[in-house]
DNA sequence: ATGATTTGACCCCG
DNA sequence: CGGGGTCAAATCAT
């Protein structure tokens, strides 16, 4: 049993890091020409939340009296002002703590209580490496696109729940070929009581079934066009996610073997950012690198940098040409909250990785995914 | 009639 | 013990 004070400890650091180097990053982006302005949003948004995580934790050592000062996704609400039928989302991806959510509680997910009864070894173990991670969509008020937004899924709602502090319940949705293929891909979706119109959609677990696979035609999605009740969406977004899966199936393949040279410093992650690509081939991977971690992003470079992207240390995000999901931004954060897996890194003698390939082997990913340029360590 | 949603109960975990 | 997540029977929609 690990005291929870190292843990919280490691995991302050951590925050303080993060804020750091995304802060850094924010001051490239605002020299960088070729940065958009929902990048540098979206770094906001992650630097406030790293702070606010960190002030948690802070807050949760120190003695009670301290004011609770609401931890919402500030940023998130970064509303894309110029059009109001280009939602926005900020995400934010991440595997065992959750994000600062509206509720603020910590979640206990288990999806698989049945399998668990035949192989709980198996079941504990997959739940704890699931991925998880989350969305904010801002929909526009008039909008009917809200709830089970389509994100080239289909979803299968099979529970809502209140949420202690939340105004609006929670939705859970589980992939509607759960049962028939086996695919343990859930979301959650929550919309924030400060502003309604900003969903909160956590994702978890990676589409095993067919439409998120292998077939690259434009129609492969929603072999069931059910939910009329909302705005079914132009589902071409779905071949992206399936490019992309592929993609970041490599990228962990891949990944695992330059691990090694990551020990030096701090347990900073490099970051990419690919817009969902409009059609087959995302063309536009770009990847941004941390200082620390060259070798990394060479790697990196090597499978995300299909075309002419490669300037590695450019921060060119162009989040602008998206299309198929009404102009979404989908950038997606990779928080990399890994208390196990650093408690046992740092506890190991002949490991001192921290943890540094966690996030690609163990993690799937999901098709629908896009890294985002900002630092991913939380 | 079939499949999805609703909704209260149940389970697990912190 | 309480909150979050899931199950499953009842209900609704197509």
């Amino acid at each position: 049993m690990e005291n929870s004070a190292d843990r919280e400890g490691i995991n302050l650091i951590n925050e303080l890091t993060q804020g750091r180097e995304l802060a850094r990053q924010l001051q490239i982006h605002i020299n960088a020409p070729s940065s958009t302005h929902e990048s540098r949003e979206l770094l906001v948004h992650k630097i406030l939340k790293s702070y606010e995580k960190a002030l948690n934790l802070v807050k949760s050592n120190a003695p009670a009296g301290m004011g609770e000062t609401q931890q919402q996704q500030t940023g998130a609400t970064m509303a894309v002002s110029e059009n109001r039928s280009h939602p926005s989302t900020g995400i934010t991806f991440g595997m065992s703590e959750s994000p600062t959510s509206l509720s603020g509680s910590p979640r206990s997910e288990d999806s698989d209580r049945e399998y668990r009864d035949q192989d709980p070894g198996y079941a504990s173990r997959k739940r704890k490496t699931m991925p998880r991670w989350t969305k904010h969509i801002q929909v526009s008020p008039g909008m009917g696109l809200e709830g089970p937004l389509d994100d080239g899924f289909s979803w299968r709602k099979y529970g809502q729940k209140d949420i202690l502090g939340a105004k609006y319940p929670r939705g859970y949705y589980r992939c509607t070929y759960r049962h028939v293929q086996g695919c343990l891909a859930t979301k959650q979706v929550q919309r924030s009581d400060e502003d309604p119109t900003i969903l909160e959609v956590t994702y978890r677990g990676r589409h095993t079934c067919n439409q998120g696979s292998e077939s690259n035609q434009p129609s492969v999605l929603a072999e069931k066009p059910e939910s009329s009740s909302q705005a079914n969406i132009h589902q071409q977004v779905s071949k992206s996610q399936q490019n992309q899966q592929e993609i970041l199936l490599n990228f962990q393949r891949d990944l695992k073997v330059e691990t090694k040279e990551l020990e030096t410093n701090s347990p900073l992650f490099p970051t990419f950012n690919f817009p969902p690509a409009s059609d087959e081939r995302p063309d536009s991977y770009t990847f941004c690198p941390n200082e620390t971690h060259d070798n990394f992003s060479g790697e990196l470079s090597r499978i995300f940098m299909p075309a002419a992207t490669s300037r590695s240390n450019d921060f060119s995000v162009s989040p602008t040409h998206i299309s198929g999901f009404a102009g979404i931004q989908n950038s997606y954060t990779l928080e990399t909250e890994y208390p196990d897996l650093i408690s046992a890194a740092t506890s190991t003698t002949n490991s001192p990785t921290i943890g540094v390939d966690f996030p690609f082997r163990q993690m799937e990913f999901d098709p629908n995914f896009t890294f985002d340029n900002t630092g991913f360590f939380s």
